[in-house]
DNA sequence: AATGAATGAGATTTCATTCAT
DNA sequence: AATGAATGAAATCTCATTCAT
């Protein structure tokens, strides 16, 4: 639908694709990005030439991950998007997103960091998104819901920033829902 | 009472232990933990095994940097919080550790996962600040200055995220501006 | 009598056994031996599988790709050797192997290094033509063509040698000819 | 002298680099290009950690024992055609170049195969070598102790060549002896 | 005390070969 | 019979740490 995968990849192969992404997202987030690929294969119940053979790289994989993940969330935000009125749609779109984030700073920062052209295979999905939120912001604020100063890229920023938040506080609703409210009230007018 | 070098430390010896910490902070802000050690001997100006006598390990060198950070924002803290009435002083200091905090999240997260006792050697100054902000933020709340709900632990989220934030938009006082607005309008009541 | 799939094999298994057989040749001279099978599989048209059904080691193939090419000069060398008179069924049939030979080298060393017993299937198509190339020697030294302290030894070594003498020369037919005058030259009776 | 080495190698390192060419080029020229580098540093009594320190590829590593090879020759070289009349300098040197030669060529193909710009890094010694022996054989021309219409390349060609030759034959001093006579005897005038 | 070479465990990656489709 | 994905042993290379100079 918006993929990179040349043919349709084989039945087998496509679940081995899956499975380790899978497994890279579970191992990735939960114990940094410096684990061992071998330890993510293992994880995946393939073997490391498996790995490699979909993956050629580690940064590859983790690449994949990233993509993958903005591509849920991108799919996520569309449904909310569709059906409802404007602040609804922009608040409910922030919370998703933020909520989804956990974890994908490290992610950047490690592609970042290998000197990736993250922009080359992530610009696809993450411009979707992008264009998205802009739509939204532009909609919240018309409509008088969200401060007309706001500009897209202090939105993104305070998506990643309010991620690393409730990143930090661990898994307390409570805490959570008022972290987010402390974030909305300060995004609406006045 | 606390420290394991005691002796006052030869002049030179001095000298490039501060060269190595500048040179780390700068380095592992800039790239990234994962640098090999040789590049931060490198930036200093002195030889792998120069580093590892003053630092005798990674970790420790990471952590040494993380502590003069916390005493750094500790003292900004002491002394904006000394003449200044409730509200003041408490968004005088948000606003101080949230811009010093640039990269500090990815030191946090490389010790957390490397499993050291984050506490042992970071509780001193941590504890400090902690306690400085569990007073800042009670003054505030009895003021009326700050929302009454919000915990201590919310609290450093927000800050460790709103430096997220900053760190993200880069270098633009206005963008800053606008995104602490929002968030200092989120933390007073209604 | 020596091989060990009788069966006629099918047309288009026989098809892709010459195709591999090509392409190897042209794929271990070209880029040496170290290319991975995969290369070759692929310059040849079909999947790794089919190569590895048909040659059950990457040994085998280089071992299947010398026999041929022997069994090609042997061929050559037959009809060169029926007809003439000895000196020129000798020099005839020098030139012809010399010239055939360009990248054989490496596979000997190869299949030598892989401590392979090269006599072992190489034994038939090479006695063919080390007992044509002793022949030819003989009568030449009776007919006072070719000096007579020159051994069969020395003579094959000069065969490869002078092959890659050319091979290093690339196709320059002058300078091949010149070559070929001194060694030719140097093998004739004083 | 003629060298690379931006600093003058402490003692120890210097020793190490040495061991590490010595065993390279034995175990290289005894078991092939193909032998893990790790048994290469074992021959020479390091760890592999050492090897890749003065060699950062196996690559530069098969460089350097092909660098300090023609360097070898080139000195000896020097040496023979001092203080020699033309004919016996030309011959001596050929004897030399190809007496040395064994397991060079290998090495060449290695490299080549590997699309490292041999030239670069052997360029310079190549250049002294190719040099002189457009030298020794001009002086030798000259004097009517060489075939006159032998060009440069055809006489670099037969060098490789005859190397090749010697090593197929293994050591047997008497065929060496014939082979040289072949090969001299063609490269005489008539 | 400082240096930077040496170390080797461990990380990433390749590739001959097997096996499910 | 053909395919190409999967396998994992082995190869190359990295880097925190030690140690001779």
């Amino acid at each position: 639908m918006s993929g990179t995968q040349e043919r349709p990849l084989r039945a087998d192969a496509a679940r081995n694709r899956a499975k380790l992404l899978d497994a890279a997202t579970e191992v990735f987030t939960t114990r940094g990005v410096g684990v061992p690929t071998e330890e993510i294969a293992r994880a995946a119940g393939v073997g490391v030439g498996t790995l490699f053979r979909h993956f050629p790289t580690k940064e590859a994989l983790l690449e994949a991950v990233m993509v993958r993940r903005l591509e849920t969330i991108a799919a996520g935000t569309a449904e909310l998007a569709a059906g409802a009125e404007p602040a609804e749609a922009f608040f409910g779109c922030f919370r998703l997103i933020v909520e989804q984030s956990a974890g994908k700073n490290e992610f950047a920062q490690a592609l970042a960091a290998a000197g990736i052209d993250v922009h080359s295979s992530l610009r696809a999905s993450s411009a979707v998104i992008r264009t998205r939120l802009a739509e939204l912001l532009d909609r919240a604020q018309r409509a008088g819901a969200v401060r007309a100063d706001l500009a897209l890229p202090e939105l993104i920023a305070l998506l990643i920033g309010t991620g690393a938040t409730l990143e930090q506080l661990g898994p307390d609703p409570a805490a959570h829902g008022r972290v987010l409210d402390v974030v909305f009230t300060g995004l609406r007018p006045h």
